[in-house]
RNA sequence: GUCCCGUUGGUCAAGUGGUCAAGACGUCGCCCUCUCACGGCGGAGUCAGGGGUUCGACUCCCCUACGGGAUACCA
């Protein structure tokens, strides 16, 4: 059999050999130990949590080595295209501070290995399987799908292994006559590996996040072409990731039991492998089961949810880590104020086991992240939220900028800072009280006070009120007024002698509370008239009264 | 069905033959305190099950169970 001959009839619009693709990708100039790494999304437009995990491991082991992280368009299938999906993409990795150095962008394509988007690479994944074919490693095969059913149906009944290989293989030994003759009888055909793996062999790989993994060898003839001329993902990996000279190849689990089709088609190619690293996948608490997060009923997986609740960027990130690399919370708890990318991050560290997404410690993490911000960041950050999701608040920021920063570094200065605020949305509903606009009353007064006593109290309090006053003179105040109602003036002599007060001054000032802003729960007080003014506290006390 | 991967408290997990089995989140209690947060102290809570190997097993081997994934001209 003349394969050279075969593979010419196959390919007849081929006129580049394998060569002279090695020439024109020749291996890249990088230092000693520098990692390149890939995110090869397919164009769904749907990035998720998922994604983004597997990226901060792309981006940390190509940064972290002086390497490259690169971004490369999967579009191998034209039923999964999205309009607008590849920007998308991009903007989203990029609010999540994932930054290519190569690929895809926003401008066109950068980089000396492209193009990168797989479906202008035709003609290049063609030219390696030519050249499978004329080593007698690939074939033409012509079967159609309702062949292939039958062909899986009696192997089902036959209890045998389902698949394109060894007896079932019709196409695999197909003479040149017989090719050529349905190939002027226009049939259409797909590209087979032909493969020569032993299915009783395994073989071991060392995979960077797993270690030692043991394999059977692939034994399929799988379809590296499909019939337009377009290659599988298995074909396309390979030949890319070699091309642009990907050294690690960072992907979900679900692809470890591909991993034989893809050693055998580099060990075909007789290039030498990456090293993969098989990342875990997420899931959720169902129930008392746990499932993968799934795109259809769980919101929390989109990237998206994320963003138009308003969590910080770095929270995310921050979260991923802890889940990435065990190591790393406690490398924070020592770092607080380093860089995030100072951390030492190696896939060793990385699990193996899934792992279940936990919306606790997000938030958690977060209430930290935001606490580190500066005010005008945060604010910033705030603005540039809300002109994406809640439009109706940009002009109440602008135009209260400086009231805003106020409100935002409250509590958040000193020894210990507050550590309640989440995201954007939330942290807005809980500063809405200073906006008339947005001011609801959200809390009754404290039961335990007579209701009698609501005026006077609140009447009390505006007699003595002076903005000029203190935090310490200011609280005296109240600690009087509460006493001369009845109150005890500090809580533990309530706790002592109930009997001998009607309650204490944190009711009082509890009442004070709900007066002034709706709710029980707030922020220092005197601080938070501070900002408000002295104009609207008094107004605001005086419809309390009108309300009673 | 077959083949792969996995299994330490509610969650994330350290751990690689000898530990009182770290730490973080959550939870509970106490303290601080005008409320809420913050902070401090403390409590409860784990090696999936069964067999081996060994003086000794969370660590090594086998089996079972459970979970996940693959089994496409999808990625």
């Amino acid at each position: 059999m003349d394969y050279t001959k075969l593979s010419e009839i196959l390919f007849p619009n081929i006129s580049k050999a394998p060569k002279d693709y090695e020439e024109i990708y020749p291996p890249r100039n990088l230092p000693q130990g520098a990692k390149v790494t890939r995110l090869g999304p397919s164009p769904t437009g749907f990035i998720h949590l998922g994604n983004l995990y597997g990226a901060f491991v792309d981006e940390r082991l190509a940064h972290q080595s002086g390497g490259t992280f690169y971004l490369r368009i999967e579009d191998t299938d034209d039923k999964r295209q999205v309009e607008g999906a590849i920007e998308a993409i991009i903007e989203s990795l990029n609010y999540f501070g994932l930054e290519f150095d190569e690929g895809i962008t926003l401008d066109g394509e950068l980089g000396q290995y492209g193009p990168y988007k797989q479906s202008e690479r035709a003609e290049i994944y063609q030219c390696y399987a030519k050249w499978l074919v004329s080593k007698g490693l690939a074939y033409p095969c012509f079967c159609t799908e309702d062949e292939i059913q039958e062909m899986r149906n009696k192997q089902e009944s036959a209890k045998e292994t389902p698949g394109y290989y060894g007896k079932w293989a019709n196409c695999r030994e197909l003479d040149f006559d017989a090719v050529e003759k349905k190939l002027n009888n226009n049939m259409p055909f797909v590209i087979r590996l032909k493969s020569y793996g032993d299915p009783k062999k395994n073989f071991q790989i060392i995979d960077g996040i797993r270690g030692e993994l043991s394999m059977p060898e692939n034994f399929q003839d799988v379809i590296i072409l499909k019939q337009n001329g377009i290659p599988t993902y298995h074909f396309a990996h390979v030949i890319d990731d070699h091309l642009m000279r990907t050294t690690h190849v960072v992907r979900g689990e679900e692809w470890l039991s591909s991993l034989p089709i893809h050693v055998a088609l580099f060990k075909a190619m007789d290039w030498e492998l990456p090293v993969y690293c098989h990342t875990t996948v997420l899931m959720k608490a169902d129930g008392d089961t746990r499932r993968k997060l799934s795109k259809r009923n769980d919101p929390e997986l989109s990237l998206n949810y994320y963003r138009s609740l308003g969590y910080h960027p770095e929270a995310v990130r921050e979260y991923l880590m802890t889940i990435l690399n065990s190591n790393y919370e406690e490398w924070r708890l020592e770092n607080p104020d380093s860089p995030i990318d100072e951390f030492e991050f190696t896939t060793e560290k990385m699990s193996s086991s899934g792992t279940l997404f936990d919306l606790d410690k997000l938030n958690d993490i977060s209430k930290e992240v935001i606490a580190r911000i500066d005010d005008e960041d945060l604010y910033e950050f705030m603005l540039e939220w809300a002109n994406n999701y809640k439009e109706e608040l940009v002009a109440l920021f602008k135009e209260n900028e400086s009231m805003m920063l106020r409100i935002l570094a409250m509590d958040r200065h000193g020894e210990k800072p507050r550590k309640d605020l989440i995201y954007c949305e939330q942290i807005f509903d809980y500063i809405s009280y200073f906006f008339d606009e947005y001011y609801k009353v959200l809390n009754d007064y404290p039961e335990n006070v007579d209701r009698n006593d609501l005026v006077p109290i609140i009447n009390g309090y505006l007699e003595t009120y002076d903005p000029n006053d203190d935090q310490t003179g200011w609280f005296s105040k109240i600690r009087e007024l509460a006493t001369n109602l009845g109150y005890a003036a500090k809580p533990k002599d309530y706790r002592k002698n109930p009997e001998q007060y009607k309650g204490h001054v944190g009711d009082v000032s509890t009442v004070i509370r709900v007066a002034l802003m709706g709710r029980r729960t707030s922020p220092d007080l005197w601080e938070i008239q501070q900002i408000m003014g002295e104009e609207k506290v008094r107004d605001r006390f005086r419809k309390a009264i009108e309300a009673l």
